[in-house]
DNA sequence: GATAAAAAGTTATAGTATAACAATTATCTC
DNA sequence: GAGATAATTGTTATACTATAACTTTTTATC
């Protein structure tokens, strides 16, 4: 079950299955899925909030790398390559995606306060840009939408240490 | 007549009607239109294509202006509190408002050939918006939609050339 | 004109990302 | 398995983007 904002929510088994799929994907792609890329996509998924390069840095040290930021983002752009991850720009920082190999347009959802984010896959989304460009003869190759506000947890009164104990540690 | 691909369009009003947009907003905010905001807000309006912060600079210096980061920064952290200009995050760059004051969901049309830029309303977009969010109790304080692909002047085989000496220089 | 508030000047530095080249490791071919 | 090739990682340096903090100047208000 992919997260929803919802407290009632198995973060390590969400942890386990982004490696696995990532696993199959490389295989799948040709590609090798060495032990920084791993070790870079473990660390995104710790959490459902975005990391930056900088905040991988030293896990990377004290697993025994190298840990210039050439390093971080040569992972990092290896996994987004793949739809592993995604950048969220308005941030400058990096998370997981939950349906990787999937199509459909998806769009983030930002909380502001415990800076979780959910991606959502959207058809609606999808029609939506479609019927924007379409009578506009605009080629459409990749799009990205952030959703920025409060998340049910804070609409609800949550602090952020409750949102943090919870699931998407 | 706003900006939307088109050859055919006066470029000069853009700038005259976004200096007379921006100077109305300003009086009725109570805010003060100084020379350094209306000349950042003049070079941004010189083409349809994003500008880097540090690209401004030339231009502030030029006018006999102090030309170091924070001046330019402070123009456009001004500019984009009155929504006048809007910062493209995937680009780290900055672009002027074609309808400043309105409220309605905006996204960014984004040609990667020959990076002109057009924001378009969408109440279409609003609703997707509204209903992905409605049934999970997030709440939407803003959202930023950018849609990159080619223009139609580059899907239609117009060189980059062309297309700068179009309209939108 | 004195005072307060806003804007701009100035210096320094933080934060994000990539270029370029060297060394190492994995893969492929024979 | 040895040598050639390609991919990955190590390493150093630097470019690009943005802000903190404090000073000076300008503008608005009394």
């Amino acid at each position: 079950m992919t997260f929803t904002f919802q407290s009632t929510h198995d973060h390590s088994s969400c942890i386990n299955s982004a490696l696995e799929t990532a696993e199959s994907i490389c295989l799948k792609e040709g590609q090798r899925f060495t032990k920084i890329r791993r070790l870079v996509l473990e660390m995104i998924w710790q959490s459902h909030r975005p990391l930056g390069a900088y905040e991988l840095l030293p896990a990377i040290k004290a697993a025994g790398f190298n840990s210039a930021p050439p390093t971080v983002y040569r992972a990092l752009e290896f996994l987004q390559e793949l739809g592993l991850v995604h950048r969220i720009s308005s941030l400058n920082a990096f998370i997981g995606c939950p349906h990787p190999g999937h199509q459909c347009s998806s769009c983030f959802l930002i909380c502001d306060q415990c800076q979780l984010v959910v991606e959502l896959e959207s058809p609606k989304l999808a029609n939506t840009i479609e019927s924007i460009t379409a009578d506009m003869d605009f080629k459409v190759e990749r799009e990205h939408l952030e959703i920025v506000g409060k998340c049910p947890n804070c609409v609800n009164g949550a602090t952020i240490e409750e949102n943090a104990k919870e699931c998407h540690e």
